[in-house]
DNA sequence: CCTCGTACCAGGGTTAACCCTGGTACGCCG
DNA sequence: CGGCGTACCAGGGTTAACCCTGGTACGAGG
């Protein structure tokens, strides 16, 4: 089974690769960033691609935007992506938009070699592998589609002035509205966002913004 | 050369092992926290030590702790830090407190894996090694008039993990801080990137986070 | 030794952000 | 016409974020 690794931390990457080498895998290729892996996997399709969900230059979201096109471009090479911390944004992206043969685990947490090795096989042959914690985390969450497609035009403009840093005294200013009419916009965003209520991992705001700040 | 292996995350201590044992190593143990590494030691003495600076159970300086016993237990010993962050004040203790045989290199920023083998050979025969972007920072401090550059590590490190959109309590979680802890980084950020209190225009934990995004 | 900076933390207080419920108004569409 | 979606807004309640003060501990430097 051939497999390609993203990461740019080359002490990780290598380590990794010697692992899955000695686990039958046949490593086929290393690189540091989502636009090398992208070429790579065009030119020279492997069964499945391992990816640091962080990679430069921003350091955000590149793995996963990385794997959005890879499962575009030749939609059979699974994609097992790997995290420093639980995301469940970036989880739920992988739940929603990507039709199997995903996994998302987190680096600390792999604490059985064999056991990972299975996992990546698993996703190469289209399974679905999330990290246990984040399956719980999951559960209950409703499938979204682009959520911020389903922004109205209000509450578009409402999170692009909060995206620049703007209090909600600002927004009711800015936009001459009450400060009860912009609350409501904001929790009407939140919901679509689908950042729940009650999440005290998050900050839901910044991370409302940085999702209106990726889409650009 | 024998070498033992310090870290709690598995994953990367297992690519470790393989990737030294390439370069001609004899890995001779590996551990998941400070005491193991120190009991191991004592028993089976190696040439050198590689250990990553925070592991359990209180992910503060585990590693260096553990160093300095062994230093004390077994002074021949050569001693490899490793570090996910740059953290000056440790590698100011390893430069002040021992005496040769001792190394600190940030993980991602090991960049080429005969340079580290090399790295951990020197260290083994009682050089000094340490991160050439954290020598510079030693030396170079005070240079900058950007605020960003103000901010300490912790508090750098504080607002790279609020730009990933974690609350006060996930970073107390990720950060095995308290939470009133983070609540004065978080307010010394503020501050010193100039974000005043008692300003309603402006959301301020938002603007720092597109401060630091800025940067990047 | 003393001072300073950094790190960590507790106690206690304030408030903007957040949230829910309920209401009016308007345009669009079947 | 009625239903639905969107926009605006009020009343009332909750709380994480924020802030200040004060404390310990440690390392570095004069």
């Amino acid at each position: 089974m051939r497999v390609v690794l993203a990461d740019d931390a080359v002490l990780f990457r290598e380590g990794m690769a010697r692992i899955l080498a000695e686990a039958g895998f046949d490593v086929v290729g290393q690189v540091g960033d989502g636009a090398e892996l992208v070429d790579l996997v065009r030119r020279d399709p492997p069964d499945v691609a391992v990816i640091d969900l962080r990679m430069p230059p921003g350091y955000s979201a590149e793995g996963i935007d990385a794997a959005a096109k890879i499962r575009m471009a030749v939609p059979a090479v699974g994609l097992m992506l790997l995290s420093q911390y639980v995301e469940v944004h970036h989880a739920m992206r992988l739940m929603t938009d990507f039709d199997g043969g995903v996994g998302y685990l987190l680096k600390d947490r792999v604490s059985d070699l064999t056991t990972f090795s299975v996992d990546v096989r698993r996703v190469a042959r289209g399974e679905v592998v999330i990290d246990p914690e984040l399956v719980t985390r999951l559960v209950g969450r409703r499938r979204q589609r682009d959520p911020l497609a389903e922004l109205t035009d209000r509450e578009r403009q409402v999170l692009g002035l909060m995206a620049q840093g703007l209090s909600n005294t600002a927004l009711a200013d800015e936009m001459h509205l009450s400060l009860k009419t912009i609350e409501g916009h904001v929790n009407s965003i939140f919901t679509k966002l689908d950042l729940a209520p009650g999440e005290r991992d998050h900050h839901r705001r910044v991370l409302a913004v940085l999702r209106f700040l990726r889409q650009e």
